[in-house]
Formats: structure tokens, sequence, C-alpha cells
DNA sequence: ACTTAAATATAACCTCTTGTTATTGACCAT
DNA sequence: ATGGTCAATAACAAGAGGTTATATTTAAGT
């Protein structure tokens, strides 16, 4: 009997061209080596030629190439399939965003808590990384859509902006500094706590602080606006921090300095051209009414 | 658990919306009406959306138009990789290939033991109706190649001679015609013995016999050559068959008619512009080769 | 050439998928 | 009413498609 061909062996038989070997292939897609090993067969199987070359480097037969090529339309088609069915569905199923850590922090559980009451029936997923991370997942398509702490440069997306931050320099509270007028040149020797690059509030701080003609002198960095508070609570330097991370009484103060402020937009960010699922169009519709409603942004 | 989409529910799903119902879907698959209604309600499930409203009559929604559409697609595109890929493989599999009755008794037998001795890793399939039922059958992808009894005349069709034949009129061996000189006048009063409309032997017959100015009487129509010999024995009348068909020794006369010949080519038949599986493809080498060497076709 | 590390092939097994049959319930037409 | 047709559902069987464990191949380094 003639077994028919599967979506699964396509998708396997592209992954191993991809990745250059069964192994990685089958760390891909999640599955071990036997079940890739066996996709791979049933393929060959099928048509009856050897499709690649097995070696430590394995090469593709021309028949391989072939196939490589009209699996990747047959998928690309599937794919399209199912988004534009799925636009005929209410928003449901499961919903991947990606936030970076601010926004992450700040805005995500409100926005969160809001769009899980209107729509229970979406499983929401949110991916919390970097900015550039976040970026990266959604031109992926590994998240539909994206909250990030700056303006979006890539052309191949779009951006919204739903909400404004402010950050603060903080410094721990026997600092000398505090009380005094301080301007900008003042920060010029000091040691600085820093989110890691890649971060959006890394990046708003340094070209805010650029423009004030002074470089940072970076002795720490840190994955998160908290444990940046932390290290400037434990004497660590100075750091810049969105106000909202500060709780009602915080281990650190606040300074002000005189010409710098630093103000960055929350972004929501999708890929240009590609329709949204209804879940995802419901989840933009939350961040774009919620901010009128139950943001107090500046 | 997000169960993934199938192809074979795609399969299942056009066949449904082609037939009409479910159950007329799964006859025509080989499935059971049940294992049809799995696939319908999967495909709902997946997406979310009912995709058919059901009743007597079931009409599609708007998300199951959308589907159609692009399974579709999809469909057509994984038939072009299977057509394509397999070109690149050996003659191998199984290959069907369609003959009208006469070439299918005359001329089959000899091109599949042919075949079959040079590629014993195809199996081979032939299905024998008449003319116009395999032509249709052809269109339908149904089958690859086809063996017919007269030229093609369809447009999305090519056709090669690969064979000639006559036909001879015969009646019961006591004829008060046998051993008279006879013209095409003498047979008009006659009842003729024919094959079914959709016989390429039938047309060949009434085109000859139409431009002698004869309009035979039908008495009788009949599937098979066989059968008509079989009838013109048992006096029903006068028939026009293969001179081939006549055993050495036949329960029936020929007659020679003045100015009347049966002559007509034997056509292979493929569809135009559709790439050839390389057993199809080694099929038409063995039918255009063969003739050659082992038919002695006038 | 031998050894070794990394990768693929093979085997035995387990578990859902995707069919099956049997049955029930709904709907129409006589 | 009632018989025929069709879809839904339940219970079950076979096979696809995955797993772990183990053998075998291959290419590179000494």
């Amino acid at each position: 009997m003639a077994a028919r061909i599967s979506i699964q062996s396509l998708r396997v038989f592209l992954s191993i061209l991809e990745h250059g070997s069964l192994s990685a292939a089958g760390r891909d897609l999640g599955m071990t080596q036997p079940a890739v090993s066996n996709h791979l067969h049933a393929l060959e199987e099928h048509f009856g030629v050897t499709l690649l070359m097995r070696g430590r480097r394995l090469q593709p037969m021309p028949a391989g190439e072939c196939l490589a090529g009209h699996a990747r339309r047959v998928l690309e088609d599937l794919a399209i399939l199912e988004a534009e069915v799925a636009r005929h569905a209410g928003p449901r199923g499961r919903l991947v965003v990606g936030a970076s850590s601010t926004p992450g922090e700040l805005l995500m559980p409100r926005l969160a808590v809001e769009f899980s009451a209107h729509y229970p029936d979406v499983a929401l997923d949110v991916h919390i990384v970097d900015t550039e991370e976040t970026i990266a997942a959604l031109l992926h398509h590994d998240i539909e859509v994206a909250v990030v702490g700056r303006e979006v440069d890539d052309p191949r997306l779009v951006g919204t902006v739903i909400g404004r931050d402010e950050l603060v320099v903080v410094v721990a509270t026997d600092d000398p500094l505090i009380g005094a007028e301080v301007g900008p040149l003042d920060l010029a020797d000091r040691p600085f706590v820093l989110r890691e690059e890649g971060s959006a509030t890394r990046r708003v701080v340094e070209d805010a602080l650029a423009a004030a003609g002074v470089t940072p002198r970076v002795a720490m960095e840190l994955g998160s606006n908290a444990a940046v508070v932390g290290a400037v609570a434990a004497g660590a330097g100075i750091g810049v921090v969105p106000v909202r991370t500060l709780g009602a009484r915080s281990a650190v103060s606040t300074l002000k300095v005189q010409g710098l402020t630093f103000l960055r937009p929350f972004v929501l960010a999708t890929e240009r051209n590609r329709p949204l699922s209804p879940a995802a169009e419901a989840f933009v519709e939350i961040c774009t009414g919620t901010i009128r409603t139950a943001t107090e942004c500046l």
C-alpha cells in the first residue's frame, strides 16, 4: 500500500535542509532523531529516490532540491489557509504576544487581565525578553504582536504608540548629590548601572545622556529594572529606571537632573502586511482602548 | 492540545462540497460516513467555526468557502510536488492506463507483457471501458495514458498513432449475400448489430457507412466485439468488427463489400502539458517501440 | 592506520490518530 | 404515521508516528 505523504514529513524535511543534520532538525522540531530519520525514510520510500546523501555533511540530491522547493510552497499555502480561515472565527485559541521587559512589567499585567476578561476563550501567552529579541521574534513569526519600549525602525513592522513612560535617575539613599543642584555633567565620572545592550531602556538612557554631552561609564549591566534598582540601593552606582518601577517606599532616592529628561513611548508593533488572527486583532483593540480608560500615563 | 490540520481532512472537505453530502463524499473516497463526519468535525473544531450548515441540503458558510478555495490550492500544489519529484525516480510504483475495448483486447495484452518484462517494479493497472469513458478518465486524471480506437479530437489531449486496424463486415454463415457481388446499398435494409454509442468502433462504422450513403438500421447494441460476433452468428443481423477479433475458425462469415473499407488507427493519448511519471513515460516508449517490432498491423 | 566523536540506522515498544461497525436520532416524502 | 436517507455518536481495531536504547557508519585527528 502506497502510504501517502504527510505535511509533517515536509516540515521535517525542510528543517533537515535548514539545519544540515537530522539531529539538529529534531532538536528544532522538538522531536528525537529517530523520528526525523523515519520521516526522511518515509519520503524516500514514497518517491523511490534518495533525497539526501548521508554523511558528516549531508548533501541534497537533485530530487531533494526539487522536493524542498515544492514543499516550501505547499507549507506556505497551508499557512495562508490557516490564517485566512481563522479570520472567520471569533477570538479563540492561543495568542502569543511578546513584550520587552519594561512594558512587560508595567503594562502587560493590566492588559493581560483586561484581555482575558473580555476574551476568556483565548489562552494568552506573554513572552518577555528584551526589545531586540522581541522584535526578532515578531519577524520570525514566533509572536503575533509585540509591545516594546521604543519606536520600531524596521520597515517590515508597523508601530502604534499606546502609552508613554518616564525614566528617572536613581541613586543610593546616602548619595552626596542628594539635595544638591545637579547638572548632567555631574554624572560624567560616576559609575552607571544600566540595562543590557538590546534593551530599549538602555538605548533611551544612552541617547538622552549623549544629547546632554555625557558618555556614561558603565560599571554594571543587569537584565531587569528591578535588578538595577537593587544594585543601586546596594551602592553600585547611578541607575536610570522607569518611575513606575519604584515602589511607594523604595530603597533608593531619585535625582532631578537639570535639563535631562528620559521620555519614551510604549509601542505596539505588528508585522506589516501580515493578516492578524482575530485574537490578535482583539488584543490590539484592548491595547489602544485601554490606554484611554485605564492608563494614567503622562 | 491544538491538533493540527491534515491533508486528508482537506481532501475530505472538498469531496463533501463536491458531492453535497457526507455519505456521498465517503462513497467517493472509499471510506465510511462516520469517518467523513470525523474529518469535518475536526476541521470545525480546529478553526472554531461551523464550515457547513447541516440540513437536507448542506450549505457552505463563508468560512467553508474560504477553506475550500485555499484547500484546493494546497492540494493542487501537492499534486504538482508529487509529479515533479516523481520524475527524479526511475519507473516504479503503480501505473494506471486506460484502453477502450478494441485496443484493450487486441493490443494491450502484448503491450502489458512487454512493459512488465522491462519494468517489473511497476504495477500495471489497465482500465478497459469504451473510448468516450476512457477519454473522460484521462481528463479526470484517473488514468495517465490511454489507448483508443480513433483519433482524439479534444484540444487538451495529444494523440500518437501506434497501430492500425481494419474492420470487416460479418454475417451469419447462411447469409444469402455470401458469394454474391455486394455493394453498400445491399446492406441498407438489413438489421445491424453494432457496438454501443461511445465506442470508437461504432463511430468508425457509422462514418464509413454514411460516406457510402447508407444509414444502418440498428437492431441491437452490444458492449463488446466478441458479443457482436456472437449475436451475428446467432442470426441477429450484420455486424462490423475488427478482423483480428475473429478467431481462426469463427462461427461467422466475412463479407467483402465493394467500395467499403473500415480503416482506423490505434491512438495513444496523453494529456497535453501534463508531465508524465517516469512509468508512464516508459509505457509510451514501449508502445511506440513495440509497434515496429512486435506488431504486424497493416 | 587507528581511535574517537558525532551522526545516522535499526529495533522494540507505546500511544494517539484515524479508520471501522453498530446504533440512534432527525428529517422528508410518501 | 412510517419508511428511507442522512448525520451524530459510541465502542473498538489497526496503523501511523512517536519514544528509548543500541548498533553502525563516517570523517577527522593523532
